[in-house]
DNA sequence: CTGCATTGGAGTACACGTGCACAAGCGCCT
DNA sequence: AGGCGCTTGTGCACGTGTACTCCAATGCAG
């Protein structure tokens, strides 16, 4: 939503919309293929996800032709596309920012490696975590802010994410910027600001809470008027 | 966007875009707030939170005339009407379901209480930490799973936080709404079924990270291209 | 091999959200 | 007291995304 529309590349146009809810087909379809599905109709996917059978087919259909008619989709071809459009068959060594809660939380996260997603890098300025193994399989060290340019460069690092408290997130986000990578996950309390060419996707997880508190409100009102 | 269109209040009709980029707002408004500022212009406040400055004017309007022509908006008075409508002007108790890694994340953010949340029950299956003290300032304790509908029932419970494994999530998620939750926040990987009437927010770290990728890749794809 | 039922894909109409531009209103300065 | 400049608030047009409908392709059964 934020991206520039000079950012759109004209390519395959892929609307944003679509790219938001692939994420969302692509877990549901790994779920379908634990549970030992081969295919699966976009009817029986679309309530899976909760989405109408026409947007499905829709986003589907803006990939290119996979399925068969009178069928459905092969679950693991499909899995396979789905995929490879996201960008998930390749590998993107990642860095995490702030080694707080939050940083543990994501560190241990078992859903990035299965997706692609590796850890190379933790940060953090505080002596007292640095030297600390964290993460349940690949047993990551944190290491000192200081050395944050070196572990972008070494690794090829693209993706960056911000644990950080709000007021170093600026600051830190502009190191990573400097040293290389290209998209950020911002994880503080504010809106980061990135020169044009740069990703950034930001979760405030109070945020999302007023956003539900709003609604309830609503809900509450609504019953006073009725009563 | 998920919402279905009967839910949609017809009393102010605040549309559902403004109402998620109001929490943008109000943070905005409090770090301004903070930094000593008493009036704000909607090209200033716009400029802060990455919004054109007419979108932010349309969504303000929505609310009411609160900004003076020629002057701007006072930011306190704005600030407080943000807040109203929200919701974050009363006490909004919640649970937390799950205290692994994001569990704890959440228990000790901080951003929580300052806008009306106020935890009052952490609930999770494991013995080993049941009983354990969590939270910076509430030192609140975790208490067994099954006492989930006496947490809720007794403290009023509306809000409901989901941070359990996948495959807990939607057993969990059933007993909230059974007890009297209507509002749930999801942080598991998978699409919860509620019934009518109850809100649902999704957070999914791995996904975002996903759609990140998604980008980063055609990023990749172009200069391939180019060169 | 033929007919039928099922299902993806494309085209179309509509609604929502956004950006632009202008008018209305407030405060300040002369 | 009056006008001038600044900022809000809003009507309107545009574009994007969504919902709906139709059609043809395809697998399966007889």
């Amino acid at each position: 939503m934020p991206l520039p529309r000079s950012e759109r590349t004209a390519t395959t146009a892929v609307p944003e919309a679509t790219v938001a809810r692939l994420p969302v087909y692509h877990r549901a379809l790994v779920a379908l293929a634990e549970r030992g599905a081969t295919t699966v109709s976009s009817e029986e996917l679309a309530a899976a996800v909760g989405v109408t059978s026409a947007k499905l087919r829709k986003d589907l259909s803006l990939l290119g032709s996979y399925g068969t008619r009178g069928v459905g989709y092969e679950v693991d071809y499909l899995l396979y596309q789905i995929s490879r459009e996201l960008g998930l068959t390749q590998d993107w060594p990642l860095v995490i920012v702030g080694v707080g809660n939050l940083g543990r939380a994501l560190a241990n996260y078992g859903g990035f490696s299965s997706r692609g997603f590796r850890i190379v890098g933790l940060l953090d300025p505080d002596p007292e975590i640095v030297g600390e193994k964290i993460g349940a399989d690949f047993l990551v060290e944190v290491r000192p802010l200081d050395e944050l340019e070196d572990v972008v460069t070494e690794a090829g690092v693209l993706i960056g994410v911000i644990a950080t408290p709000a007021h170093a997130a600026q600051a830190v986000c502009d190191r990573l910027i400097a040293a290389g990578v290209r998209s950020i996950m911002n994880f503080a309390p504010l809106v980061v600001a990135v020169p044009p060419g740069v990703s950034v996707r930001s979760v405030d997880l109070g945020l999302e809470l007023q956003v539900l508190a709003f609604h309830e409100q609503r809900k509450l009102g609504r019953e006073e008027v009725r009563s």
